[in-house]
DNA sequence: GATGAATGAGTATTCATTCAT
DNA sequence: CATGAATGAATACTCATTCAT
């Protein structure tokens, strides 16, 4: 693995246990197992290293629901896939969730930036969609689209608080049926 | 107005500007107009002057949202006012707003720090009464509660995004019925 | 003796020593006996702490030779007693010698920085007089200013390199004769 | 053009707009348009960089104001054509002359190394001849020639200050006269 | 010769916290 | 209580130099 590759794994580690505020480039880059210096020569800024963190994150993201969505299927059961496929993926890579939230609330982000990314943009497609199909409430497909994304991260939230439901495929539906009846019409 | 009253005032004006890293406590004291040592005497640590001035927050919300639900009203009349009055207060003190979230999404906060709230209180025990009733999912109150705080949040981020329906009681009519769906039986 | 005259003092001989870049402020700090940070405090960059220094520096060797030139005298008398001054305080001052042509001759320095200072008033003043009576050559007064200045430099980096001439009072004289001539009518 | 003169020429840019200690080794190669580590091929260190550079600029000065002596010229006259080349090859060439400034002025210079250079030693000629033909004051010859110099730089400094007069054979007369005066006897 | 990634010591500056007054 | 000078550890970033290719 390349040391771009290392420096990206161990700050995503390290961020999301201490926040990007407490964790020092130099630590990152010692637990990289690279010098110093070279963590700049990739990121000229500590910033520019977290933002490239967020989009990186929300294109594994999007890649790992897109790939879930099959052609054929209806509506409802696109915007279901898509849903469960955002929930595991946030349970399954907790120290993106983490980052995530922290990053989406502080003063490196805003809608515009989020309105950017392809796993954005394949959402409110599917907002659209369903608004015109009479199936979703006739509202700002945005404002859906946040919405979802707001239940997906209360949902993950309340999981890892109580996992004892984490497996259990029934509480997942209705924390979905939560989610789709606030949206749908 | 005391020294202690200014300095979270200050405070939370500027870590909801900056962030609460970004923030020197040398700046608070200056701008607050008292010397550095004296924030030292109120707030043993930086740390306590943060968690200070979010129970201090969340004890304001509970006492404008409290104020509001009158006894004769039914349930789904509380949850609304509970609701309205939430999102109000959010836009009237974007300073709160900002720097709640902030809290929220740091390693200062968990469920069990959430819970201690009698904000949080007094939504579970609406939420109990709703279950009990019938009227509202029979999912774990502690899980609706959150899921309703995590609508207020989105249409407060909405109408921040978008302005122009901050004063629309139309519109607003419609953010609560997206969150009254969710959570409604 | 304060920190501030402490940091001023260090700062002057290690500079001297080794140029303001290769002398890292800890260091200056260090050598002051005082610790790291106050010294942001008296000087809130490393720049402003050469600044003053500079304009201190100036303001001293102002003192130092304005005291000497007493009423009475002729202008002739004046500026060899202004020369003989300014020679002696920078051979007295070797410090201030060395940091003087440093900041000079860094791009710190210009003209206007120059004319601020109360030395380079008071020796425009006299050449003015000296042109006005015909002494001193019709030439702008900054120009014969810069002359004598210049002359004391190089008279006083003679000096250092051949200090077997230093207490030689008829070679001080001669060094003189080489300025004189240069300006006189 | 190789490579070893586009550092070059990069290097005596980039040194007499920042400053060599504020350029780094790294800027020069990328403005020159060759690799970092090559120009560590060429010179072993930064340091030696900078002395190559001066001992080049000094050879250069020697040359173009070697040529515009001729044989059968007086002393006084040889003396005026060198003091004109010196005065116009520092306005012609204004990086060399703040480069040099800031050299001669750095822990790197001393009286030994300035008197190696081709131009000191001719310069050095000239003052002896002048001395022995009793035409220039009975001081030691390096003393003359650092007077010498010394006023080249006032005027061009002065110059540089006051453009109107750069073109001004007249005044650049009188600019020589200065310089006379002070050496003849 | 030539490249440019890699190193790691070094630097100015910041900041929570302490403490003498 | 109140001040603000003082501390010193911590941090992002720089840079001369090396070296594998």
């Amino acid at each position: 693995m390349d040391r771009k590759q290392k420096v990206m794994i161990t700050a995503r580690k390290l961020f999301a246990e201490n926040g990007f505020y407490s964790t020092a480039t130099a630590k990152v880059a010692k637990e990289a197992g690279v010098s110093n210096g070279i963590l700049f020569h990739y990121f000229s800024t500590k910033d520019i290293l977290i933002q490239e963190l967020y989009n990186d994150l929300k294109y594994r993201l999007f890649k790992y629901t897109a790939d879930q969505i099959y052609k054929g299927a209806t509506l409802k059961e696109s915007i279901y896939t898509l849903w469960l496929a955002s929930l595991e993926w946030n349970m399954e890579n907790p120290e993106d969730f983490v980052f995530m939230r922290q990053f989406e609330n502080s003063h490196y982000f805003n809608e515009q930036i989020y309105g950017n990314h392809r796993f954005v943009q394949m959402s409110l497609e599917l907002a659209e969609k369903g608004i015109d199909q009479g199936i979703l409430k006739k509202l700002p497909p945005m404002l859906l689209v946040q919405t979802m994304s707001g239940m997906v991260e209360t949902s993950v939230t309340y999981l890892k608080a109580h996992p004892e439901n984490a497996a259990n495929q029934d509480f997942k539906d209705k924390l979905f049926e939560l989610a789709w009846d606030a949206i749908k019409k």
